[in-house]
DNA sequence: CCAATAAGAAACAGTATGTATCTAATTCTC
DNA sequence: GAGAATTAGATACATACTGTTTCTTATTGG
């Protein structure tokens, strides 16, 4: 008698999508503390066993939509700018542009729940920093010395630590102090 | 009729530590994720209301356990060596013990959970590395320059690094590489 | 057009947090 | 040492969330 209206039933890829769209709008407005599946799926005009069906767990919901909205970490990310220092510093750009997006509380709450998650959740890219290496030695701007591994994760590192430890963006200007007082004498030094 | 055995009372500090101490066993045994106040409690033996009297939650009871679980860090924990090498390379051992103490689960857990604690409750120490950085400076060792922020910070990162993202604990050889393939250096150039 | 699929609704089981209320053990004060 | 104040410990409650189950029905595909 009421009318109720005939409900369209959204499915495959578009429900998907506006189910990872709920998720994403709802982490922006709560952070990840207050994220619920319930809220979400609300927020898309369903219920949780939808969510369900397509997700075990809320955190990999979380991870889910976090991978939707952010740019794919391909290597070759990063343009050639022509010498190893704009590379670096156009990778660290990138990557704090990248963690502005996602923000502070949604990155610890995903690294809180780290026993959850598939291990390979938070990807390190140090492929683009290797690729970066390997430019600057083609071009012969550096020696083809074996680069260790501390050396090569030590910009993202400290890039990390500013975002995650200070809860502070680091502006153009430190990551240029990163780039020149550690990154470019380390790696340097390292490849001679 | 059954005997009810009268049972003792604790009070003051004696239960406050023994509170604290059953909630970093039930940490070690089940980690962060599993870990509940009702647990603690029982372990205590003793009921939630006398948890939550002290702490107004479960995140700042885990906080506080582990607080009371590790060592003081003042800035004179790191004994003079003798050479900034060596001091560099004792206050990474120190962070790297006292990090093993805690464990990923439990400090993945609480970074998790800073959205609903008090700002400073990772404490990050710097002093301790402007300490070191002083004493190298006053042995003649290094120039007396400003060593900026993020050249101090830098060991520390890039420990946290390994630990935290990495999810490794560096041996003493790694720790050497970092100490000499990027601390020492970055330190004497920005200090000269 | 009919069968297979899967959306959406509703309700349930289980578990957790944090609170309120009461009693009795302990300590404090005079 | 008696009585008052405090607070431990027990129990039960309100609330909220996760993840599951069951059922109806819209949609798709052969």
């Amino acid at each position: 008698m009421a009318d109720e209206a005939v409900r369209r039933r959204r499915r495959g890829t578009e429900l998907e999508r506006a189910l990872l769209d709920a998720a994403w709008d709802e982490l922006q407005s709560v952070g990840y503390a207050g994220f619920t599946v319930d809220a979400v799926a609300q927020r898309a005009g369903t219920s949780r066993p939808v969510l369900y069906r397509r997700w075990p767990s809320r955190a990999q919901l979380v991870l889910a939509a976090v991978r939707a909205h952010l740019p794919d970490a391909s290597p070759d990310a990063i343009p050639d700018t022509g010498s190893l220092r704009g590379d670096l510093l156009a990778a660290l750009r990138w990557w704090r542009d990248r963690y502005e997006r996602v923000g502070p509380s949604i990155m610890n709450g995903l690294a809180g729940e780290l026993d959850h998650l598939p291990t390979e959740a938070l990807e390190i890219v140090p492929e683009m920093l290797t690729t970066i290496i390997e430019r600057a030695a083609r071009r012969g701007e550096i020696g083809t010395g074996a680069v260790p591994a501390h050396v090569v994760d030590a910009p993202a590192a400290l890039l990390r630590h500013d975002l995650v430890v200070r809860h502070h963006q680091p502006t153009d200007e430190e990551l240029t102090a990163i780039v020149d007082d550690i990154a470019v004498p380390a790696i340097e030094r390292a490849a001679r």
